[in-house]
DNA sequence: GTCTATAATGAGATAGAC
DNA sequence: GTCTATCTCATTATAGAC
């Protein structure tokens, strides 16, 4: 066999994948300490004790999970960066936009699983590292909007993401919103949040047809 | 004896408000499922038995907390939506700025537990209903800042909610921000977050000042 | 890679003396 | 109103056969 797996991440019958849509729908709907191993197991369609061939334990589900929430959304965001756009506003609507749409658009809000205790652990660290990368993007993406000391700035980077974050709970809230329609609100109300002087609905509708096709 | 308790929410030792004292740290570090009822007690200088003479079980602290959050903050909108204040805004920002003090100020983040699956269950009912007479305070004042379709003013509602309630998640990880900081800056934020057109810097001292003395 | 069986632990809650 | 003692049950995780 090759030293390095070649062929994991393959949607098989009771395998890793089973197991962590199982896990997300069920973390998100019931809390992760409610959650048992049991259940997760059930859902997927394989016993308790078969967990333990894909995942170390509990907290290997989890922070599988949030790591593949936040990984695609640096990425994307670094990506982002590197673009030249010269609109201010327009490429933080459409990262608020994309991660919005990541953590309600799956079959679970995940990010509702940021805010969690257990993600201060030491099997988190990675899940913590990228998640910063990510909220330095977002600085980046304010600055031009509004000039503001750093300290401010961070204030301002944090309340941002945790609107976009906290989007998934306003989605449960409102059962007929589906969730574009709060990716696309809590991506309005980034862009208003990031400058003193806001942006009236006509400037915003030029910037989400900008950001759509970036 | 008297057919009501005369006296019972005198801060006794070892009584109930010890038992809340130490269950809101615990439940705001450790997440509600992860505190045991052992650990509680032990904080609360009792045995782990005695938590039962004060609550009838676990949930029953819980919602106590909870409930003793959101009815003063109800309250208090409530007055505020009877006084006369003419400038948009000057309310909004007093009744976020209340509202975000008396979550991150007092000895514990009880707004994090807002979000909690288990607030979905029975004995949760009051809180819940507390809460939506307070979203609906929110709309109000939201109201004459924005003219907007009910649907759309439900959701900013929403959305300010979320930021004020988030916001304790941000004081957790600005750790050189003080809750006054915090709670000042959320308070700006909603009123930036109400209007499409935001709100300068200078207004924004205005107001302060006006809701300050409300 | 999945299973059965079970170990090892710790949880919430109750009984009843003082 | 607090204690000691304990019940009952569910949990995570492991062992080892197939």
């Amino acid at each position: 066999m090759p030293s390095h797996d070649l062929s994991p991440p393959a949607v098989a019958r009771g395998g890793r994948a089973q197991v962590l849509a199982a896990a997300a729908e069920l973390f998100t709907r019931d809390g992760y300490a409610a959650t048992t191993t049991r259940a997760i197991a059930e859902r997927a369609g394989i016993r308790q004790s078969t967990l333990y061939h894909h995942f170390a334990n509990k907290d290997d589900i989890l922070a599988t999970l949030l790591e593949g929430t936040v990984a695609p959304t640096a990425s994307y965001a670094e990506r982002l960066l590197t673009t030249a756009e010269r609109v201010p506003g327009v490429r933080l609507w459409a990262l608020v936009r994309f991660n919005a749409e990541l953590l309600l658009g799956g079959l679970s809000n995940l990010g509702a699983l940021y805010q969690l205790p257990e993600v201060r652990g030491e099997r988190f660290t990675e899940f913590r590292q990228t998640r910063c990368r990510l909220a330095a993007c977002y600085r980046e993406l304010i600055r031009p909007l509004q000039p503001l000391p750093e300290a401010e700035l961070r204030l301002r980077g944090e309340l941002v993401l945790g609107l976009v974050e906290g989007a998934v709970a306003v989605a449960r809230g409102c059962s007929d919103q589906d969730a574009a329609q709060v990716a696309t609100a809590a991506a309005d109300a980034a862009v208003r949040l990031a400058s003193d002087h806001g942006c009236p609905t006509e400037q915003l509708a030029l910037l989400r047809v900008a950001a759509l096709s970036l």
